[in-house]
DNA sequence: CGCCGGCTGCGGCAATACGTCGCACCCCCG
DNA sequence: CGGGGGTGCGACGTATTGCCGCAGCCGGCG
């Protein structure tokens, strides 16, 4: 809104969750950049060579290769490229190795669009509206109960096991809330 | 493991665990490193800064200045300097912090020594442990909780407020887990 | 067809974690 | 010096888990 339209900064999503795309592209839209969007790192790649972006978001659990190899790309093509890596697989194996091979920062989904501008380091445009309350653990624990649910198809002894925890628990979770905050 | 035995290369150590230490010198000393031993940043510092190691090993979580800074100082002094940061309260915030200063690893207690003389050797590659296991509910909590409390600057209280819960709790939380998943 | 294995919902009970309050101690600031 | 805020920790009643077992339902397979 405040932004001079021909001097938006370029912004690479790369996620093969379309409807998380879609949001947070519109989203990130809303903040002041021009973005261009990829479901995959093999879509992704002649698209930043064809031009490199000013800053790129990166899931790194996606069909096909993984995320890892498009930072590596990314940093390589220009090592001024500020990339986020936003991941729902969030692990310190993965975190390190990401940070390594030239990422900005590293965050664990659900993560808005606030925390990912953030991020980056700086707003382009407007003054940040600094800051949001941090979620609830409970809202946290839900989102994430939630996602793996789905990737497990809706199974829930499946889901318990993944997590970690015992499936009359996880019953138990998912009958009580459908806690807003 | 390849090294001349007269040019044992140089290695320290910081934790202030004293027992741990002790240990783990014995088993680096055995694997052909000359070590050197502090128990506080404050005491590190100095050491490094006389004769900057080839090697070193950090703990996060000190009584006294945090391991971070100390990451910093070695990287500057020497930023050939191979950096393995160790800790039992593992996240992936400092661990992404870690890196960004300079460590070559983040690994989470326990590791025995061979772990981390391995931790050495790794290069910044981007052969991925692709991973497919979600974060349990109990490392998603520590991550956010780690998180919050960081953007309050170690702050519990206001840690407890902002994710609505209580400071008796959190406390807690806290104090027991060094929860490796 | 019966049988087996897996998923689901649910009751119950003991173990554990949590919320809450209180107290002592620190440090900083007016 | 008093007050406000932070920290650590014990205690105790209550809520939540972990973990059993049971019954029902489905889908594959000999």
């Amino acid at each position: 809104m405040n932004q001079p339209a021909n001097e938006q900064p370029s912004l690479l999503l790369v996620d093969d969750d379309t409807t998380f795309c879609s949001v947070l592209s519109r989203a990130l839209q809303k903040r002041g950049f021009a973005v261009s969007v990829a479901y995959s790192v093999e879509d992704a790649t002649p698209l930043a060579q064809d031009s490199p972006p000013e800053y790129a978001v990166i899931d790194l659990k996606m069909g096909g290769a993984s995320g890892l190899v498009l930072i590596r790309t990314l940093h390589e093509l220009d090592p001024a490229t500020r990339i986020v890596v936003l991941t729902g697989y969030a692990s310190i194996a993965t975190a390190v190795e990401a940070i390594k091979l030239g990422a900005t920062q590293y965050l664990a989904k659900p993560a808005n669009a606030d925390e990912i501008v953030a991020a980056f380091g700086h707003l382009p445009s407007d003054a940040l509206p600094l800051n949001v309350q941090p979620p609830s653990v409970e809202r946290l624990e839900w989102e994430h109960i939630q996602r793996v649910l789905n990737e497990n198809q809706g199974n829930i002894s499946a889901t318990a096991r993944a997590l970690n925890m015992h499936r009359r628990t996880l019953q138990r979770k998912l009958g009580k809330r459908p806690v807003s905050d």
